[in-house]
DNA sequence: GAACCTTTTGCAATCGATTGCATTCAGGGA
DNA sequence: TCCCTGAATGCAATCGATTGCAAAAGGTTC
């Protein structure tokens, strides 16, 4: 019943015809030097036959592969994987990118201490260029291997003598239009919420910084709470920031900035239970315009960032780079304000 | 500066060794019929070179591979990739345990109508085996698939007549948890959303149901809202319905069971711009429990499915089919209550 | 009819690894 | 000295495709 037919071959299909396997790879490839009639008959062949063409054999022949790396840094000590809504959508949207410019897409976790183990891919032959989702702590490893030659994108910030290509979102200009924003508002005590010691909050908290100094708003250190990504770990750094607090939070603060939509979530959740409501009491804007966010309630006004845009420019960088352009470019793209109901938006209306 | 290195092959390990391939070979295989010493000498230049075995090459020559398909369906019409934070979720849980077990993982998009194309990865060697991201309505291409010899796991629903392997989860009993536990807050008027027409939902609801006539609760149609996963399609059709509604919401409905936690969000929304506030007002209960269902405002209380153990058993039951055994199973994995803020516990505590 | 194109097809090497079988070499026994 | 044995290594075929070059078939030209 369950018979397990045997893979037909290229060889097979020649017999059939009554050719060489070089005749019908080459009908199969559309080769002009095959006779009209010979591909007609060849191709109707494969495909009474159902044939498919072995794609590792192909590669190997022909020295390439179609596969590109795509690596997901994980935690060492947690062992847990992103789980990060916005980095999850960006899987997606690399994917999608990737597909549509006939690659494969292998995905892989590393251990995000050690980012340089990742070209192993490319050595074992499994893939050809690698795409590396966050740079995290992981700047010189990178450096270190497009140096040594290895076909790489990173999503990222841009970082001073880089020597391998990002794609990132303007997150100097997220930070400044999320200042604006609050500024419009006459919010000017603002808690910025995100650990600054990754590239891409850094320029989020600078851009910002930036915008409330042109607006003659003086900043003080208190005003900058480092959490990690991860909710969890976030949740409990928080609570016992917030125990610590002399007074109340809205007698220091009126509105927070979080380095991601998911910081901003947990923020809001924990500021509810202790009866502080957004947008009444607390104005609140997040950071990557993740799925969720236009359907939350309330709904959280977000610095958004364009995946459909960053998965296309990541494939097409990676294209340039794999047929042999190695010059190292940085990509900043446009990122923009979304109003909605956390940062006082009437509650009726939905962006 | 940046000079590609070729690539350093097996030949090259010989050639430094002073022996033949087939020594470095053995020696890199632990094949005892070689000298330690040659053995320890050989490994000893594979490392110095940085020599990895190309896996390609390999694979054609032992007519095997290492690769699983992970197929994700996507809709035709929209052209949108499925955005479901569950299936992104289980989709990392899957890369996880595959990995784990030293699979490569190829994630593609196929179109949903058109599932069984997805087998061209095996027929090309591309992968060994396809794992499936719903069953959605493609049940007889998938029987069709298993039949011809696919090594093949969905997951999805176990279906009557199935050829396929199936791990999902325990929907009737989810649906009889959520039923309980809406009785036993004296909730009597639910409304039902979610599309029963693909059977996951459809034993959902089936559960519910039984569940609620167990109790004497009568039932009719006006409770039941189909609508898609999609959640910006789901709004409009959520708004349109609710327009038509004689009466209040709170007339007709004590609460509401959704099939996935991103209707029970959206929904939510759209009760609170309303006036209708949850749980106050509704007791609202969903599906799935994303990440972020704990960390909303008000929490959402959910029916929780074991992600990890999804992964695991998938995994599993793939290397099963792999190494030869055709035999389709259907496992249901256990389906918990998670009871939080939006069916009426305390704000202040979160689980 | 021979020489010469043109068009179409096949032969055989090649990609980088693995492995059955042959071969080499050292040592031991007769 | 010769043969045998066993340990260690090499030769060469193989996986399934592609492609440079040779060659066959058919047609022209003088």
């Amino acid at each position: 019943m369950v018979a397990k037919n045997p893979t037909v071959k290229m060889r097979d299909v020649a017999r059939l015809a009554g050719v060489s396997t070089a005749t019908v790879s080459r009908a199969l490839a559309g080769n002009t030097l095959i006779a009209e009639e010979t591909r007609a008959r060849i191709t109707r062949i494969a495909e009474s036959l159902n044939y498919r063409v072995h794609i590792g054999a192909k590669n190997l022949r022909l020295q390439q592969s179609q596969s590109i790396g795509l690596v997901i840094p994980i935690d060492r000590e947690s062992k847990q994987q992103v789980t990060d809504p916005f980095f999850l959508e960006l899987m997606g949207s690399l994917i999608d990118a990737l597909t549509e410019s006939d690659f494969d897409v292998l995905v892989t976790r590393f251990d995000a201490q050690r980012l340089d183990e990742s070209q192993t891919l490319i050595q074992t032959g499994r893939a050809i260029g690698l795409i590396i989702i966050g740079q995290w702590r992981a700047h010189d490893q990178l450096n270190a291997m497009a140096s040594s030659g290895v076909p790489l994108m990173v999503w990222g910030a841009a970082v001073e003598g880089q020597k391998y290509s990002t794609v990132g979102s303007d997150n100097r200009l997220g930070g400044i239009l999320a200042a604006k924003h609050l500024l419009d508002l006459g919010c000017s005590r603002t808690l910025f919420l995100g650990d600054a010691s990754l590239y891409e909050v850094a320029h989020r908290r600078e851009g910002f910084l930036h915008q409330l100094q042109t607006a003659g708003v003086s900043i003080n250190e208190a005003q900058y709470l480092p959490v990690p990504f991860a909710p969890d770990l976030a949740k409990v750094e928080i609570t016992r920031w917030l125990e610590r607090l002399p007074g109340r939070f809205t007698d220091h603060f009126d509105s927070v900035f979080a380095a991601s939509d998911l910081l901003a979530i947990t923020l809001i959740q924990l500021l509810a239970s202790r009866g502080i409501s957004v947008p009444r009491d607390i104005k609140c804007i997040g950071f990557d315009d993740i799925q969720v966010a236009r359907h939350l309630n309330p709904s959280l006004s977000t610095i958004h960032q364009s995946i459909d845009l960053a998965g296309q420019q990541i494939a097409q960088g990676l294209s340039r780079l794999i047929s042999g352009d190695r010059t190292a470019t940085a990509i900043a793209l446009p990122t923009q304000l979304k109003v909605r109901a956390s940062s006082g938006l009437d509650a009726r209306i939905h962006v």
